[in-house]
RNA sequence: GCCACUGUAGCUCAGUCGGCAGAGCGGCUGAUUCGUAAUCAGCAGGUCGGGGGUUCAAGUCCCUCCAGUGGCUCCA
């Protein structure tokens, strides 16, 4: 405590106050600025979070901590997870709590118990919002570290914690009503305060020191007020309406069959979209150079022992015997490409040498992480692989990024960018790591595209740039990466002659955009939940006759739309018109063109655009321009 | 792969205490010929995920396998 019983603090505006020694926090916000003081769940004190009701721990800086503050939502989901502990240990006497840290999203809290039903949560979540009614206060208390085991005597878990304290340090529990916890803080001032708190679930996970018994842990999420909570609510219930895999089984667009657990099949109308992206992509890839091959799905085991495959990734390879040989089904593009590279002498004058590959890769996942498209065991990459000198690194990679750039605009999808440095074991000389570090660095800087460093997270062969797109509902997913390989060169022993008429090794620069068909057009489908821009759409234009009378000229239409390339279907007069328009609607055609006498008559059509009220008519040329204007344009919208 | 949960018609789902397997949508047939998000009627459609067990009797209870879901782990 400061020495004269009077304590300087600061606080964010730069005004001073003196006060009393043994002031609280809260004591001290209220008497600077009221308002604030009454959002804050906690404050900050020289940077470090503590509990509003504690001392002011001398002189310093002090500032508020509402939810809005990185740190006040963490210690808010933390006392949230201390209210479902609570609550467990309510319905479970005997469940001995283990960790309840905050997360990106919420929180959890693992427990030691018996597996849990549906009927303890639902015990837990009326446990908790009693809690939440009494407004307990979260009391801190520091004891000795004797005191707290002979508390925790009962929970190894706790214990070890304890024992990780240093000797001599207080150890902090903190009471809710009658439960305690060990625990750091600082905490909400009380339960009052998690009225926005939800619990989302349960599951077993499985500790990480190996052998111990799985823990039941228990997620939810917390907010500061109810309505936000609903808003939360809300927007992950919009998510499930778009489960891509929903959409998929409601538009055929693929499917997977029991017998074959992570093998996407796709349908007629997901294979147009699947073929519809390749064009996107194989575009872009005519333009910037590069060639296209074809290589083996299947190499012998000496190819994967070369490329470090068989060494560092066989476990997620199927294999197969052919004759007495093992026969790996190559899990990446990789290895085709450097043996077609060294199938011949290779000179500069070749160089930069783009091979693109959209073959089938089969990476054999375990079971449980398969999810619909997004983690499958067979998919296509929009793969290439670039092989150039080192000065010739940094202009490729400024044209990928400018692709990255075109391609995710057209598809309405932002996007941001990891920067994955040196990791801690990592293959060739630092300075050739720091020297690609920075062209890759100065490269993101240049697109003015958010980017983030994941430092030592690159992988052992060379720094990598990974691309993450944002769906419409915020949530984020990787999609392409751009890396860069010093060390498969090597290990091919690739080589080209340079001007000088030495031979040199090559960079490899591996790089997919879109990532795979699969994940991406998982994402993308939920990302516009079924809703495609008309160059992706399955089926463009639906044309409707109004009655069997007009059939011949509608099907005369579909088949003039047919011709001019766009993709048409004919929807009979068996279902009233405007079933049939709402079966447009929900089958989420961008067209609907419907035909009844007045068209018939003057060579006109009426066109519905999906999502749009009324309709308008002209003339059927005039639609064919319009439509096929769109879908050249690669427009998102109708 | 680990843990929990789930699996009933093409889809979404109901099925009580173990006692005749249901609905809506979709499909088919017929009537209706309709102007921009659901016309009416009838009919067909099931190895209740597979296998085994308990029982007079199993969609329902038990075991096991498969698949899916949610997490965990993994994800060059």
């Amino acid at each position: 405590m400061a020495a004269g019983g009077v304590l300087s603090v600061e606080f964010p505006d730069g005004r001073r106050l003196e006060v009393d020694a043994g002031t609280t926090a809260r004591e001290a916000l209220a008497r600077w600025d009221p308002e604030k003081a009454s959002a804050s769940l906690a404050a900050l004190w020289n940077g470090k979070p503590i509990d509003l009701a504690a001392a002011v721990p001398g002189s310093g800086a002090l500032a508020p901590l509402s939810f809005r503050d990185r740190a006040g939502r963490e210690i808010l989901q933390h006392s949230a997870a201390h209210l479902v502990a609570k609550g467990l240990v309510e319905t479970i006497p005997g469940a001995r709590p283990t960790v309840g840290p905050p997360t990106e999203e919420g929180f959890y809290y693992d427990f030691d118990v018996r597996p849990l039903t549906p009927a303890d949560l639902d015990a837990v979540r009326a446990a908790m919002d009693h809690a939440v009614k009494e407004r307990a206060p979260y009391r801190r208390r520091e004891v000795s570290k004797e005191e707290a085991e002979r508390l925790f005597a009962e929970n190894p878990y706790k214990l070890r914690y304890i024992a990780e304290v240093p000797p001599g340090e207080p150890v902090s529990v903190y009471d809710t009503g009658s439960f305690t916890d060990l625990c750091r803080g600082p905490h909400v001032p009380d339960t009052g305060w998690l009225e926005g708190v939800h619990v989302l679930g349960f599951s077993s996970i499985t500790p990480e020191t190996p052998g111990s018994a799985p823990l039941q842990r228990i997620r939810g999420v917390g907010f500061p007020t109810r309505a936000e909570l609903e808003q939360y609510l809300k927007v992950r219930a919009e998510a499930e309406a778009r489960d891509h895999r929903a959409i998929g089984t409601r538009q055929d667009l693929f499917l997977f069959l029991d017998e074959a657990p992570g093998f996407p099949i796709w349908l007629p109308k997901g294979m147009v979209m699947v073929r519809e992206l390749e064009k996107f992509v194989t575009e872009h890839l005519r333009a910037a150079g590069y060639s296209e091959i074809r290589t083996p799905l299947l190499f012998s085991q000496s190819v994967y022992e070369t490329s470090g495959h068989w060494d560092h990734y066989r476990e997620n390879m199927f294999l197969s015997m052919v004759e007495d040989r093992v026969f790996g089904w190559k899990p990446m593009n990789c290895p085709g490409s450097m043996l077609v590279f060294r199938s011949r002498a290779r000179s500069y004058r070749e160089l930069p040498l783009r091979l693109a590959e959209f073959a089938p890769l089969h990476r054999l996942e375990a079971s449980g992480t398969l999810h619909g498209l997004t983690r499958v065991r067979e998919f296509v990459q929009d793969d290439a692989h670039i092989f150039v000198t080192e000065e010739q690194i940094e202009p490729e990679i400024r044209v990928l990024l400018d692709w990255v750039r075109d391609a995710f605009s057209t598809l309405h999808l932002d996007w941001s960018y990891d920067l994955s440095t040196r990791p801690e074991k990592f293959l060739g000389e630092a300075a050739q790591w720091d020297r690609a570090e920075a062209i890759l660095e100065k490269l993101l800087k240049e697109s003015k595209v958010d980017y983030r460093i994941a430092s030592g997270e690159g992988a052992f062969y060379g720094p990598k740039i990974d691309i993450h797109i944002r769906d419409s509902l915020g949530r984020p997913w990787q999609t392409g990466t751009i890396q860069l390989d010093y060390q498969i060169p090597q290990r091919f022993g690739l080589e080209y002659q340079g001007p000088d008429g030495q031979l040199h090794p090559p960079v490899v620069i591996h790089r997919t955009i879109l990532g795979t068909w699969e994940r991406f057009l998982g994402v993308f489908i939920e990302h516009c939940a079924g809703r495609f821009p008309p160059w992706l759409a399955p089926v463009q234009v639906r044309v409707l006759p109004l009655t069997e009378a007009h059939a011949p000229g509608a099907r005369g239409f579909a088949e003039e739309l047919a011709a001019a390339g766009l993709r048409a279907e004919l929807a009979g007069s068996e279902d009233s018109l405007s079933k049939r328009v709402r079966n447009a609607e929900l089958d989420r055609i961008p067209y609907v063109a419907v035909m009844g006498d007045r068209e018939i008559a003057d060579g006109s059509v009426s066109i519905r655009t999906r999502g749009a009220k009324g309709s308008r008519t002209m003339s059927r040329a005039e639609f064919v321009q319009f439509a096929l204007d769109r879908v050249r344009r690669r427009s998102f919208d109708p």
